[in-house]
DNA sequence: ATTATCTATAGATCTATAGATAATGC
DNA sequence: ATTATCTATAGATCTATAGATAATGC
């Protein structure tokens, strides 16, 4: 029990900042992308400046690159650290040779979950039209990978893999992205959230079957 | 069938082009539309300059000024035309007094063939996060109708307004925005279309009921 | 000495405006 | 005279780099 006291606390090396914290975080790189990550997802990546995620964060804009060579960097950074978490349930779902529907559901309530409850609308990151750029391949691939399994096991539910039914659980995972967007659902209201990612999965069970 | 004549023919005012038109539409504020619509949708608002909208259209930057004075109002443009058909139709589907289903069913199969057959994927103008802004704000009401229809006969079906299984049916419509995006499905290939709104349709009804 | 910050700025944009120019219309 | 375009540019960004500064660590 003794991992609390190097939080952040005593010695701090380096200049000091002319600005106290403002952001969540233990290191600095931590703050930035908290930052962004509310920034990116609300305002989009264009639209939002090293200018704005620097005062976000209370630190001047040059001092961003001390952490990140390039903007591009920080998007980067928090689309690969959002799809990790889901592709890895993903990947040892399948590995698991559970039922197809068994798995598909518990995958599909863990993802709605997790978009549900993030601090900032994260999923929306991934529908920045930015992510189609050469910079964001890996993620891409990443998130290509998590559609496949999505659909495989949809696939292996309807008996079908050419169905197109098949492709529409994810897209009722990744409703709740637009759902936070229009305020619907969000953080503030658990008992809410939870109550539609149980529509989420019916919905999923019924399309499906 | 003399109306072909006036299509863009003979007299041209003003001072010639230095590029030939390269643009479907009829007038030049038809062809900026179309070069904004491809742009917009694919790159995004804030990181499509206003001088890549004229390059794709073959005109100077400053000229687009001419025909809208500010960024801001092309996007308004695209919106507001893109909405208005669904809007009007889901207004005459409610005021018609049909079965709720039957109602909910004929808006989703419109709305999602339209986003389907669209030259561009103009839907996901819809997702741009510039779109929270002031600017956009009469679309996002006609949005946010547009929505409440759906739900409402949702609800109507469901029996129970307060039944979070109301919000998917519209979600399920535009989730071939993502489709779109993720070239699973697009204008080129229209039987696959068919059978994508077919299983959207299906699993609409199978959600509310 | 190392580190994290700061100030200052170069160079590349980007939106919007001012005013010239080259057509047609009357 | 009217119109649709053009050229030129002002002023406001924006990203990234260079190098100074103010802390701690050794």
């Amino acid at each position: 029990m003794s991992n609390r006291d190097s939080e952040r606390s005593s010695g701090k090396r380096g200049r000091p900042r002319a600005a106290d914290a403002r952001r969540a975080g233990d290191t600095a790189a931590e703050e930035i992308l908290d930052a962004a990550a509310e920034l990116f997802s609300s305002r989009g990546y264009a639209a939002t400046s090293t200018r704005a995620i620097a005062e976000a964060v209370g630190i001047r804009q040059a001092s961003l690159y001390h952490y990140f060579a390039t903007k591009d960097l920080i998007l980067s950074a928090l689309l690969e650290s959002t799809v990790q978490g889901p592709l890895a349930m993903a990947r040892e779902i399948a590995a698991s040779g559970r039922d197809p529907l068994d798995a598909l559901l518990t995958l599909a309530r863990s993802d709605a979950g997790q978009l549900l409850s993030s601090t900032f609308n994260v999923g929306a990151l991934y529908h920045l039209p930015e992510v189609s750029g050469e910079a964001f391949a890996a993620f891409r691939a990443d998130r290509t990978e998590l559609a496949q399994h999505y659909h495989r096991l949809a696939a292996g539910v309807i008996g079908d893999a050419t169905d197109p039914r098949a492709h529409l659980p994810l897209r009722l995972v990744e409703a709740v992205i637009g759902l936070r967007s229009d305020g619907t659902v969000g953080p503030e209201d658990p008992q809410r959230n939870s109550q539609m990612v149980d529509a989420i999965c019916a919905g999923i069970a019924k399309v499906v079957r």
